[in-house]
DNA sequence: ACAGGATCCTGGGGGC
DNA sequence: TGCCCCCAGGATCCTG
């Protein structure tokens, strides 16, 4: 469920709360997390000061000081992991299955995560490099251009929606804000990406970027439970126009919104805007 | 090589 | 009312 805008929305709260504060010690819950975390993780962080908080698509970075810059903390929220900064005497939320103290212990920084689909590792440099460099997590919204996702969609036999749930593509859509943007481009998801005109791709883009940025505007979406900080709601499933909608009359032309399956995934679109 | 499906997991909701 | 089943989906691995 956290896609790129609440990902982000987290990365800004962490960021107030953690740059230039010290990592003094881990605890570990019972049960493993999608990466196992290591013992020798704890030698490698305690003492570390925090230099900054990244998001890179839905990855979230958290980047040590000197002596080793470039080693960082890893996140990734999976469907329903939390990562919070909360005083030490806030009774912990069933399903904490990381807590890192910082500075003299009054505060901790917690990840919780009941379905355990998300993970926390610790980055050395070299492997922050990997990560950095690596093929499996493509631009950066903002940063694709018209020709490369025209190229991206036009190489392939699979349709639009499972190209834009296709981190390699571009990285931090997911299933929500696919559907969203491919309303707000008044195409339908099931069109083949090989069929769309570069005019098309162009739409496109333009709409996944301003369903982001008004989606990072009100601080992501809360269904169910996404919550930033310590315990604060996202607005943005307020303007959803086809997400969740199954039923209900387009708020554009009247038609009923329908859902259907694509690349596994459930699928909401107008029939009537989105031919 | 590429596309689609299975897998991991738990809480919540629908249906009977 | 209570219980069971299914569904939600990001990343990764597997299969055809």
């Amino acid at each position: 469920m956290p896609e790129l805008p609440e990902v982000e929305t987290v990365v800004r709260q962490l960021r107030q709360r953690l740059i230039g504060r010290r990592f003094s010690r881990v605890h570990l819950g019972r049960q493993p997390l999608r990466v196992r975390w290591r013992r020798t993780w704890n030698r490698c962080l305690v003492g570390r000061k925090v230099a900054e908080v990244q998001r890179r698509g839905k990855w979230i970075l958290i980047k040590l000081e000197e002596p080793s810059a470039h080693d960082a903390l890893l996140a990734h929220l999976g469907m329903t992991g939390r990562l919070y900064v909360t005083g030490k005497t806030i009774p912990k939320a069933p399903h904490t299955h990381l807590v890192f103290s910082l500075d003299d212990g009054q505060e901790e920084l917690r990840y919780q995560d009941p379905r355990r689909f998300g993970l926390v590792r610790y980055l050395h440099a070299e492997e922050f490099k990997e990560f950095e460099s690596s093929q499996r997590l493509g631009p950066e919204p903002w940063e694709v251009t018209t020709a490369s996702l025209c190229a991206a969609l036009n190489r392939t036999n699979r349709c639009v929606k499972a190209v834009l749930l296709d981190q390699r593509v571009l990285a931090g859509v997911g299933n929500i804000y696919a559907d969203e943007a491919l309303f707000d481009a008044g195409l339908s998801p099931s069109r083949l990406g090989r069929e769309l005109s570069a005019e098309e791709a162009d739409r496109l883009r333009r709409s996944i970027i301003r369903v982001l940025n008004r989606a990072i505007q009100r601080h992501g979406s809360t269904i169910l439970n996404f919550v930033y900080g310590e315990g604060n709601r996202g607005n943005y499933q307020k303007e959803f126009r086809v997400y969740g909608r199954r039923g209900l009359a387009c708020l554009r032309c009247q038609e009923l919104i329908v859902t259907c399956r694509l690349a596994g995934r459930t699928t909401h679109f107008c029939p009537g805007c989105q031919q």
